[in-house]
DNA sequence: TGAGTAGATGCGCATATTTGCATATAATCA
DNA sequence: TGATTATATGCAAATATGCGCATCTACTCA
């Protein structure tokens, strides 16, 4: 595959508040999968399938443990470039409204 | 808009192959919009709605100039944000690469 | 003013994504 | 073994995305 194509595939695998959020939720550590649909109020296949686009982009790794399915952010770094794309859109916001709001 | 949403638009903007070769044509400075069918090999009607895209997910500055768009990226840190990433996706690959060639 | 250039947009089509529901699979434990 | 728990998946519907073509608008310049 393309360069460009590699790279749109892990942006695409993070363009969802949800697959986000469950980003969010393992963002102190290794978390059972079961904890999501209760924690984040939203359906269990709705989160199975958030969880395999977030594994199967390298985003996640996963563990199974008897009947659980542990997860776990593949690599620390991702958790800061999560904060720094915040930190550009958040600037970019406030960019967006100076400019209507001088 | 909740946090969450605001970052996964700003993901999904940058989530897509063409969007991400219109950045690295801008890599170096600001560029005409004219100039892009041509380097890319793309329609204009296409070019025009994934620079739109760019534009209004604050990513990308537009400036008119008589008949003619300038275009430059809005922040230099959304450059290294593309480095960044893509450190993270080649390691991802290498990773699951080793998982199948140990 | 009229021709030319740059860009945006409506339309239609094809494909992709997201979702809930129901159901299937698989491991555990009484 | 049979019930329970965790997870995955087929299906169908709704929505979103990407694309080319044709066309429209706006600016420039001869």
């Amino acid at each position: 595959m393309e360069q460009h194509e590699l790279l749109a595939e892990l942006f695409t695998a993070l363009g969802h508040a949800n697959r986000l959020k469950i980003l969010a939720f393992l963002r102190d550590g290794e978390r059972c999968q079961c904890e999501l649909p209760e924690a984040m109020k939203l359906e269990q296949s709705n989160i199975s399938r958030h969880v395999k686009i977030l594994v199967s982009a390298g985003i996640l790794r996963s563990r199974k443990d008897g009947t659980r399915t542990m997860l776990r952010v593949a690599n620390p770094v991702i958790l800061d470039l999560l904060d720094d794309t915040e930190k550009i859109a958040l600037d970019g916001l406030k960019t967006r409204i100076k400019a209507f709001v001088p």
